[in-house]
RNA sequence: GUCCCCAUCGUCUAGAGGCCUAGGACAUUGCCCUUUCACGGCAGUAACACCGGUUCGAAUCCGGUUGGGGACGCCA
């Protein structure tokens, strides 16, 4: 079997974190099918022209593209596909698949309110539906009709749903719901039928608000004559607090993380793992992920969003990442933090020397300063720290550095016999060290920091000090 | 209100009747390492929502309760 997945948001705003782990599955099911022909389709459900613009569409695929969640078709936009829809509500019509509807708004609003006030679930109560040796209503003057699809009024619909097994609702619960506006245009639920039969889709991997939509669908489906695609809700993503994730409440874009120094891996590796699982497997490439990623193994409850264990993954992901890489990764950075690096030391050395104690590339920016400001000395700072008895060990050091092969190893040799000569204990020499070449107490390791500053920034700042 | 879904440590999860005195990871606590902080290492605290069944045996199956979520649009 050929299997063909899709991803289809509504372009109403930007691609946050639930939408990116539907798509990452969506994508990671094709691809892990795609020595049989995987194929994962990018489809834009765009027909609430009031609600969709071209800056949405911008931002989810900015977003996807970030995530390296690549299609193999599309993208399509449904408002390109009008003549198609038309088509086949006509056909519909034709066949008394689907028929015209005069209800009023208003008529509508009342009906919902009274059912609501009697403790019933709101339904069209089919006032326009055709039956036999039924008269109906006489056609309004100048009301424009929409068009409602014949529902089945009797037994269930179920499906096996491959998250959450299987579900069933009576046909009872449903009512004929719209699939042409009076405009003409065509509904969301009717539209998605239409393009998941043309475009062959196998598998719907989709948000869990989307159980309820799924019997109306399979019965349009069925209507059409449609094969029935399998179906896969993924239960929601829970913001930080166990709230759930809105606009005004942590809901942000993925492209977010990028700004805030998430590494593109971490995210994806830290959403597969949010919902779906491997035994104990934690960390993994996204390749591995696509040779693993399966439908058994997702979870039908709602995940909670865990912004510490993201930074752990991320950390995990920054100290091991090859530092040219990272370095490269960190430059826009430093720059947001207000550096000036045209004149400091290589951003993968920056990089290299802070990765074990930054868990995020926004952090280790903030982290860099030293390197490429000279750092104000705090006078308390140096007084507790520059004693007399270190003065002549710098003083020496600097003898040496001037000259020593500029290698970590032989840095740190000339610090251990400047340490072994003047016979010091090493915080006596390295904590006067790092308060005049940082400004700070707490810094990495102090020839990681001399090596990264380079000889003559080395020596300038020591020097400033003049022991 | 009606319908649908969900329920294992604080969090993400393993678990598909005996491998479970419930495992891993994040977080947390303690100790070790150490030029501070960090990194790393070791150890610890911590959960099957509740009540009934089925079974020789249930975290796993069934029913109910409670709690949470979702859906009921000429939105998607």
């Amino acid at each position: 079997m050929q299997i063909r997945s899709r991803f289809a948001p509504s372009p109403t705003g930007y691609l946050h974190i639930g939408g990116a782990r539907t798509a990452l599955y969506a994508w990671a099911f094709a691809r892990r099918h795609k020595e049989t022909g995987g194929t994962f389709i990018l489809r834009i459900e765009d027909t609430d022209v009031a609600r969709s613009t071209p800056e949405a569409v911008q931002a989810i695929l900015d977003g996807m593209q970030w995530l390296g969640l690549n299609y193999d078709e599309g993208p399509f936009y449904q408002m390109q596909r009008m003549p198609r829809y038309k088509e086949v509500v006509a056909d519909m019509l034709a066949r008394g698949a689907a028929y015209h509807c005069y209800m009023a708004q208003t008529d509508l609003d009342n009906l919902r309110e009274a059912q609501r006030a009697r403790g019933e679930k709101p339904r069209y109560d089919g006032t326009w539906r055709p039956a036999p040796n039924k008269v109906l209503p006489p056609i309004p003057e100048g009301v424009m009709p929409v068009v409602r699809f014949n529902n089945p009024i009797d037994g269930v619909v179920a499906w096996q749903d491959a998250v959450k097994g299987r579900i069933e609702i009576a046909n009872a619960e449903l009512d004929d719901l719209i699939i042409a506006r009076a405009d003409g245009t065509p509904t969301y639920n009717f539209c998605v039928c239409v393009d998941d039969w043309d475009m062959q889709i196998t598998h719907v991997i989709r948000g869990d608000d989307h159980v309820n939509n799924t019997p109306r669908q399979i019965n349009i489906l069925n209507a059409l004559g449609a094969t029935l695609p399998v179906y896969a809700h993924l239960s929601m993503i829970l913001g930080d607090d166990g709230q759930k994730l809105s606009k005004r409440h942590g809901a942000v874009s993925v492209m977010e993380y990028q700004t805030n120094g998430y590494l593109r891996e971490a995210v994806l590796n830290y959403l597969a793992r949010l919902g779906w699982s491997h035994g104990d497997d934690e960390i993994f490439s996204v390749e591995q992920f696509c040779e693993w990623f399966d439908l058994d193994h997702i979870t039908p409850s709602a995940a909670q969003f865990n912004t510490e264990k993201l930074n752990w993954l991320n950390h995990e992901y920054i100290k091991k990442m090859d530092a040219a890489a990272l370095g490269d990764l960190l430059i826009p950075h430093l720059h947001t933090a207000g550096l000036d690096i045209s004149q400091g030391p290589l951003p993968a050395n920056v990089a290299d020397a802070l990765r074990d104690r930054a868990p995020t590339l926004v952090e280790m920016a903030a982290q860099a300063h030293y390197f490429y400001t000279r750092p104000a000395t705090d006078a308390g700072l140096l007084a507790t720290h520059l004693t007399e008895i270190a003065k002549p060990a710098i003083s020496r050091l600097m003898t040496e550095l001037n000259t020593v092969n500029w290698v970590k190893a032989d840095i740190n040799a000339a610090l251990k016999s400047t340490v072994a000569t003047h016979q010091l204990k090493m915080p006596q020499l390295m904590m006067p060290l790092r308060v005049i070449l940082t400004g700070l107490t707490q810094t990495p390791a102090v020839d990681a920091v001399i090596f990264v500053l380079g000889r003559d920034e080395t020596l300038k700042r020591l020097a400033t000090h003049g022991a």
